[in-house]
DNA sequence: CTAATGACTGTCT
DNA sequence: CAGACAGCCATTA
């Protein structure tokens, strides 16, 4: 594995795998390359992509007001600025369950 | 082919 | 607590 196109694929099966209400981050969706995750979410055009649901490390939204809407409109728990990402974010584990069947 | 950049992150100053 | 640095990988110049 580890193809280029294989990376994105899981990358984004483990986005559409974020139910609404939580979010994820950049590094759960692509632990060694956090990075690559944020550039596939943001070239990726195909509908179903909740990229609103992930956010940094930190909780911070990454495309500003607009995203932060987005989240606030789906329920996620907001700590001033930033996403209450002890209580709204996915567990690793839980992703990793999801997209078992699309790995 | 080399260099720079980006929706990142953890560690070190 | 804020800023710098190195790792990561695809894309673009």
């Amino acid at each position: 594995m580890s193809s280029p196109d294989e990376r994105r694929r899981l990358i984004l099966a483990r986005a559409r795998a974020v139910p609404e209400g939580f979010v994820t981050t950049y590094g759960d969706l692509w632990p060694p390359a956090p990075r690559l995750a944020g550039h596939v979410i943001a070239t990726c055009d195909e509908p179903g992509v909740p990229w609103q649901r992930i956010v940094r490390a930190d909780g911070t939204p990454t495309q500003g007001e607009r995203q932060r809407r987005l989240l606030r409109g789906e329920g996620v728990p907001f700590a001033g600025a930033r996403v209450s990402m002890e209580i709204a974010r996915v567990p690793v584990e839980a992703l990793d369950d999801l997209t078992r069947g699309d790995r």
